[in-house]
DNA sequence: GTTTTAAATAGAAACGATTTTCATTTAGAT
DNA sequence: ATCTAAATGAAAATCGTTTCTATTTAAAAC
């Protein structure tokens, strides 16, 4: 799995460090998107000394890349997910447990049709996410009823 | 129009305040999103004294009682827009002149029923957002080559 | 293997949008 | 006209994020 992400950092010119490699891993391995500080947290396990800027720099690098993805938050603070899959597609978002999962519905064809036939304007992106309950944040709730 | 808006701070019982007219008046008027900054701008031309948090605590009261709409940025900072359309939809944002129109395409049934059917878990919100060229800035382009 | 150099990093400081605090003013009820 | 809670302005605080700079390090060149 290590090789995955030296091949990747390779792949963008960008330098393989041990702490590149570490953020690599951390968010690869989890299920639900993260701050930059949650990930320094992580991070401090294996490194005495690792600064919130190099997390930020290489959180905004990889994302810039389309490694990780960056997750849209009422907060308006900086989230992010390692998500595996590269195709285009949007994400649900459990307001309970932060889960995310990959969702396939999109609809960029219709808003596309919507944009140019309809306001003769010419679409360059969208942005679609879905919050709600997880499956296992329900069974959680109903367990402790 | 003044009694509109009268009306609508009284149905959301608050004060009905000169600067509280001016903020829905302004808004209303505009066909872009604006910053609290901006708007700010905008009412030192009609109030000598105009403090930015009572332009923030406003423009907030407003978008939690659904009056304005917020924009999701890219750039994370708070952006709103007076949208006259009261069923629920979503905007198209031009990138070049910040231009807000709605949208009537939605996809919320299709959402709904993957994260019920395939996720098995329960949709809350989903939030959905066009960026692109207006129109007008499509012209401009042209014109200007 | 050693030298070179450009990228990466840590730590400290700066930044800046947003929020809080608090004293004063004001809308609207009595 | 009086009262009271809401609204406001000014100043200060907050805090997530970014910048700066000296030091370290990956990896290219030798
Ligand atoms: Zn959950
Ligand atoms: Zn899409
Ligand atoms: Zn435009
Ligand atoms: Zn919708």
């Amino acid at each position: 799995m290590e090789h995955d992400f030296y091949r990747i950092l390779k792949g963008l010119k960008l330098k393989v460090t041990p702490k590149r490699i570490a953020i690599m891993e951390i968010m690869a391995a989890e299920k639900t998107y993260m701050s930059p500080d949650e990930l320094r947290s992580k991070l401090k396990q294996r490194f005495k000394n690792i600064g919130l800027p190099t997390v930020y720099r290489n959180l905004e690098e990889l994302a810039k890349e389309g490694v990780i993805i960056k997750i849209i938050h009422p907060d308006r603070k900086l989230y992010y997910f390692y998500c595996h899959r590269k195709e285009h597609h949007h994400h649900f978002v459990c307001v309970s447990c932060r889960r995310v999962e990959d969702i396939t519905f999109c609809g960029m064809e219709e808003i596309k049709k919507e944009v140019e036939d309809g306001l003769k304007g010419h679409m360059v992106s969208h942005m679609l996410q879905v919050y709600g309950f997880c499956k296992n944040c329900l069974i959680k709730q109903v367990v402790s009823q």
